[in-house]
Parts: C-alpha cells; sequence; structure tokens
RNA sequence: CGGGAUGUAGCUCAGCUUGGUAGAGUACUUGAUUUGGGAUCAAGGUGUCACAGGUUCGAAUCCUGCCAUCCCGACCA
C-alpha cells in the first residue's frame, strides 16, 4: 500500500468522544470511525486488523474439524419465540418489522437458527458429532455502548456449535473447541486467563470465558497463583479468610441509633467492627419483595441471588412496593419480617451481631442465628479481596478482565425448545447435545491495543498487524531515494510480505510519528545514508535498530 | 434506568456571565524558502453555532422543549 492516494489518515489530538486507551488509539490512528454510539465503521487499516484476527480463528477452527458456513442476520423473530430468547433478551434484542409486518430481529447470537439448521441433517446418532461456525455480525442493543470497541452494539462474532448424541460426546466437542480457542489466543500473543463463568441468558450447564487481562475490563476475574483455580466474581466461591470467633451466645438487646440509616454510620455510632454486623438489602425481585441480609463488609451479588432464587429480575424496591411489609429502611433486621427474606449463608456463622431492629432509629446488639427468621439461605454475596481459593485455601487474586471469547456447554436446552431430535441405536428419540463458542472479534483487537501500546501509539503483534513492514521514504523529491524505496517496496511484495511506503510529501517528524501511531512492527528509513545504499531497519517495540545495506534489510524482514 | 457533563470550522477548543451578526490552534489550497522527529513566511477557502420553538429591533449567548455524545452508578438501608 502507498500511503499517497491512500484512504489513509491519522489525528493529531486525542478524540473527544474516546476515553479508553483502545478506542482513541484505534480512532486517532484511522483504523475505525464512530457513526453512532456503539457502531463503528471498519477503515483499511481497522479491517485488516479484524481479517488477521479472523484467519488465525479460521485456521484453529477447521483444524478442530469445524465446516465454515454463514447465517443470516436479518431472523424471522418466531425462532427467538419458539427458545423463549425473545423474553431473555428483552429489550437487548434489536426488533423490526418486515412490509407485510412480520416480526423480524438482528440476530444477537445465533444457537437457535444452528440448531434449526442442524435439523436438516441429523436423524440418527450416526450423524453426529460435527461442529459448524461462522464469522456473523451480531446486533445487541447494549444498554450502554463504551470503551470503543469493547463494548457496542453491532460487532463481528466468530460463532462455533457442536452436535453430539450424548454428554459424553459434548465434553469431547468442548474440549477441542476449548483447545482452538488457547491456541488462537496464544497466537494472537494476548494475556489473558480462562474462567469459571454464568451461563446467563445462554443457559446450559457450564461456561467458561477467556479474559484478556486490562484495567478498563468490565470484569472481576478472580485467581489463584498456588492452583489453577479462576472464576469470574459473578459466580465466584466465596470463602473467608478470617473465621467469625464463636463467643458464648449473650442475650439480645435494644440500642438507639439516631440518624444511622447506613451500616458504616451503626458501626462507627456503636464503636463496633463492620464484620460484626450484618446490612440488609430491600429488593424488588420480578415484583415481589425480598429483603436479604449479609455481612456488613459484603456486597450483595444480583447473579447468584437471582440464580438462588431461579428468579430474573432484580432491582431495588421502591417505596410502595416496601411499604407492603413491615421493613424500616435503614434500620431493617431479619427479625419478624412479614415478606420474604433470604439471608447469606455467612450469617449463620455470625454471632452476637448487630443489625436493625425494624424500628426507626433504633438497632439490635448480640443478635445470633437463633433470633432470625428468614425463608432461604444460600451464597449471595461478591467475593473480596482477602478471600481464599476455594481450592487450595491459598489468599486470592482480584484482575480485571476484557471477556474476549466464551465456551458453552449448552446441553439439551435449545435441541428441545426447536426439536432437535435423533434416532439412538435402539431407535428412541433422544436430543442433541449442544456447544456454543464465541469470540468477539472487534474486542479482540481492542484487547490487544490495550495490552500493547506506548505513548506514541499502537504496538502491534507482527501476525495481527495490518502490514508487517513500513518504508518511509525521508525525501519524496530526492531521486535516489524514491529509486531505493521503490526497490524495496517491489522486492517485498513480490516476497508476499505485507509492506506500506509511505511515499507522501511530508517532514520526517509527521511520518516518524504516523508509523509509531499506527504501530507497525518493522520500519526501513530510507534516508541520509541511501546514496551509499544503507538504510536504517528499527522494530515498533524498540528490539532492534540497525543500519543495513538493502539486501540485508530484506533478508532480515523475510526472516522475521 | 438514575446522576453528571458536553454539543461552535475536518479535528481540539475559546466566545455565552453582561445579547449587537463568528474566533484561535491544527488541518486544507496556492506560492516561496525548507527537508532526519508533528517546518517558516505570505496569501486564501472553510460554519444550518446539534435541532425546534419562544423573548427581543437584534440570539451562539437569555427562556422552554427536544435530540445526540461521553463519563459515573447500577451495591444504598
Amino acid at each position: 500500500m502507498r500511503l499517497k492516494n491512500s484512504f489513509f489518515f491519522t489525528l493529531r489530538e486525542d478524540v473527544r468522544d474516546e476515553d479508553s486507551i483502545s478506542g482513541n488509539l484505534l480512532v486517532k490512528a484511522g483504523y475505525i470511525k464512530k457513526t453512532s454510539a456503539g457502531v463503528y465503521m471498519m477503515l483499511p487499516l481497522g479491517l485488516r486488523v479484524q481479517n488477521k484476527i479472523e484467519n488465525i480463528i479460521r485456521k484453529h477452527m477447521n483444524e478442530a474439524g469445524g465446516q465454515e458456513v454463514k447465517m443470516p442476520a436479518l431472523i424471522a423473530a418466531e425462532y427467538y419465540e419458539d427458545s423463549g430468547r425473545m423474553k431473555g433478551f428483552g429489550p437487548s434484542i434489536f426488533k423490526l418489522k418486515d412490509r407485510n409486518n412480520k416480526d423480524m430481529v438482528l440476530g444477537p447470537t445465533h444457537e437457535e437458527l444452528f440448531a434449526y439448521a442442524a435439523k436438516s441433517m441429523i436423524r440418527s446418532y450416526k450423524n453426529m458429532p460435527f461442529n459448524l461456525y461462522q464469522f456473523q455480525t451480531k446486533f445487541r442493543d447494549e444498554p450502554r455502548a463504551r470503551f470503543g470497541l469493547v463494548r457496542v452494539k453491532e460487532f463481528v462474532m466468530k460463532d462455533a456449535y457442536s452436535f453430539d448424541a450424548d454428554e459424553k460426546g459434548l465434553d469431547v466437542s468442548y474440549h477441542k473447541m476449548f483447545d482452538a480457542y488457547k491456541k488462537s489466543f496464544d497466537e494472537m500473543g494476548i494475556n489473558y486467563r480462562i474462567v469459571k463463568a454464568d451461563t446467563g441468558v445462554m443457559g446450559g450447564l457450564l461456561s467458561e470465558e477467556f479474559q484478556a487481562i486490562a484495567p478498563l475490563g468490565e470484569d472481576t476475574v478472580i485467581y489463584c497463583d498456588d492452583c489453577d483455580y479462576s472464576s469470574n466474581l459473578e459466580v465466584a466461591e466465596v470463602i473467608r479468610a478470617e473465621k467469625h470467633i464463636k463467643e458464648e451466645a449473650k442475650p439480645m438487646q435494644e440500642v438507639e441509633t439516631p440518624h444511622c440509616e447506613s451500616i458504616e454510620d451503626v458501626a462507627k455510632y456503636l464503636k463496633i467492627d463492620m464484620k460484626d454486623t450484618v446490612k440488609a438489602l430491600i429488593m424488588n425481585v420480578d415484583g415481589e419483595l425480598v429483603i436479604f441480609f449479609m455481612n456488613g463488609e459484603r456486597e450483595l451479588n444480583e447473579s447468584k441471588a437471582l440464580k438462588l432464587l431461579k428468579a430474573n429480575e432484580i432491582g431495588f424496591a421502591d417505596d410502595e412496593l416496601i411499604a407492603t411489609s413491615n421493613a424500616v429502611p435503614g434500620y431493617c433486621g431479619p427479625i419478624d419480617l412479614n415478606c420474604k427474606v433470604v439471608i447469606d449463608k455467612e450469617v449463620l456463622e455470625m454471632n452476637n451481631f448487630c443489625c436493625g431492629a425494624n424500628k426507626k432509629g433504633y438497632h439490635l446488639i448480640n443478635v445470633n442465628p437463633e433470633n432470625i427468621h428468614y425463608d432461604v439461605v444460600g451464597d449471595i454475596v461478591n467475593a473480596k479481596e482477602g478471600d481464599l481459593c476455594p481450592k487450595c485455601g491459598k489468599p486470592l487474586k482480584f484482575t480485571k478482565g476484557i471477556e474476549i471469547g466464551n465456551t458453552f456447554k449448552l446441553g439439551t436446552k435449545y435441541s428441545k425448545a426447536m426439536g432437535l431430535q435423533y434416532a439412538d441405536i435402539d431407535n428412541k428419540l433422544q436430543d442433541v447435545w449442544m456447544g456454543s463458542y464465541g469470540i468477539g472479534l472487534g474486542r479482540t483487537m481492542a484487547a490487544i491495543v490495550e495490552q500493547s501500546h506506548d505513548d506514541k501509539g499502537i504496538i502491534w503483534p507482527d501476525n495481527i498487524a495490518p502490514y508487517k513492514v513500513i518504508i518511509l521514504q525521508m525525501s519524496s523529491k530526492d531521486e535516489k531515494q524514491t529509486e531505493i524505496a521503490e526497490d524495496i517496496y517491489n522486492r517485498l511484495n513480490q516476497s508476499g510480505i505485507e509492506c506500506m511506503l509511505d511515499d507522501r510529501d511530508e517532514r520526517p517528524g509527521v511520518k516518524f510519528n504516523d508509523a509509531e501511531l499506527i504501530g507497525i512492527p518493522y520500519r526501513i528509513t530510507v534516508g541520509k545514508k541511501a546514496a551509499e545504499g544503507i538504510v536504517e531497519f528499527k522494530s515498533r517495540d524498540g528490539s532492534i535498530n540497525e543500519e543495513y545495506t538493502i539486501e540485508e534489510a530484506i533478508n532480515k524482514i523475510k526472516s522475521l
């Protein structure tokens, strides 16, 4: 690619709209351009990078026995009605009607269509296993698009689906995909961790996420350095390091706590430790008033709470709903409440603790498990710093991650919904076991930039960069330089090496800065010593900075 | 959904308090001088001041509404 007369531009200043490092760099360097919130154009450089990522994944999908297909993005809504996910996705699904008033959606993910497609093929157990995949644009009306390509409303996903006769077969297919994912992300040089995760709207038996480690990540990744344990915060089991000391139960007592409506205020006022308090969260769970109690230092984990109660929606209760009970906001305790009460299992291990008295301005002290009343008990809180590894008991580590890939053991959920069955060896009809496996391409691109950049710009790994080499001709009017730059450019192209030639009539500083901003791995500078046949060879990461003859420079590139 | 902020030249922003008809830097065009880290000089083009109402002789500026974009929060009893 010659920069002169190419669709290529860079910006000199940070863009106002992009706060994330990757979003800002990709926009500044001319890879992407935003058209509206969470919707981006892929410009020539961006598309090349996306294609690089796509091809690495494609290679590993094919090696794992996948067959590539392409489903439509425009899908009749009835498929999602059948699976119950029209409701499951709720407002996140883009809905539209065709001219005959037929309900359509823009596909947010494609389990339904793949199950439907598989029905054309599967008759008998002899037809399985097989695995299909595609690269297709997904549409999700995210409540809040943000962080450049990290959370968007339209994005290309590689999604794969496996079909097996039984759970054992699914295990084999799943591990094949899992390995293909590891190979793909390893090849891209991404620093990632694999964590257990919530199955969420996908449902099914198991979900594991590939989390690229990055400070702006939206997920909290918990891991153990001493063993292989790792988990997403949303499902991580809580093992408290410091056990509650069992002391003799004292008689429960009511104390005045004026204007202490937060648990911090109460602890401060009564001069007690937060860990010896129990706090309440008054929530609206599917329209029903539910009060959750947990240790004062803990936070409610809403996805755990939903799973425990087999509910769909959770939010804070409004005053109207609270008024249907005898709960007193700010002074709520798990004693004599006339609504549903859920407690965290840790509360049962505490003793002589403090909680609300259900009376404005009063709390109770020396409360013990035998004093309280509840309907459900379970793990409903988040792990926090200091908690222990559930596997080996060592302290857990916390970091932030960007979810770049996810693998699901779906089981028979979608085959049941779509009527996907086969005849087994005894000629009995059985449900097909499915797995589904996704990788977000744009998100992967963003994660790589988050992990690999400096104050000058992006530093692409060799196999992700849009071009491997950029040739900078210092003076566009110097004939000798033109001759050499053209010669190198043509010879590299003939060798199949992807190469940019900066032949613009710009000053050297502009060319150096642009080359560093867009992050091309190797730079050949044709300048001062061109007349002597000498060029400079520099790598973007700084590991190489040498003067070579033209032959040496070309051979060096070929060897890298 | 709740809270906060911002919409003015391709980009980054000033101007708004106190209304008087549009600015800077950068980018762009032409010419000259430059040519190894975002050049200099000269001349030039560039706008529905997000949009819609209203107040006013007069609105980027004041009022009302609306749209868009970004950030924070979705954890408070």
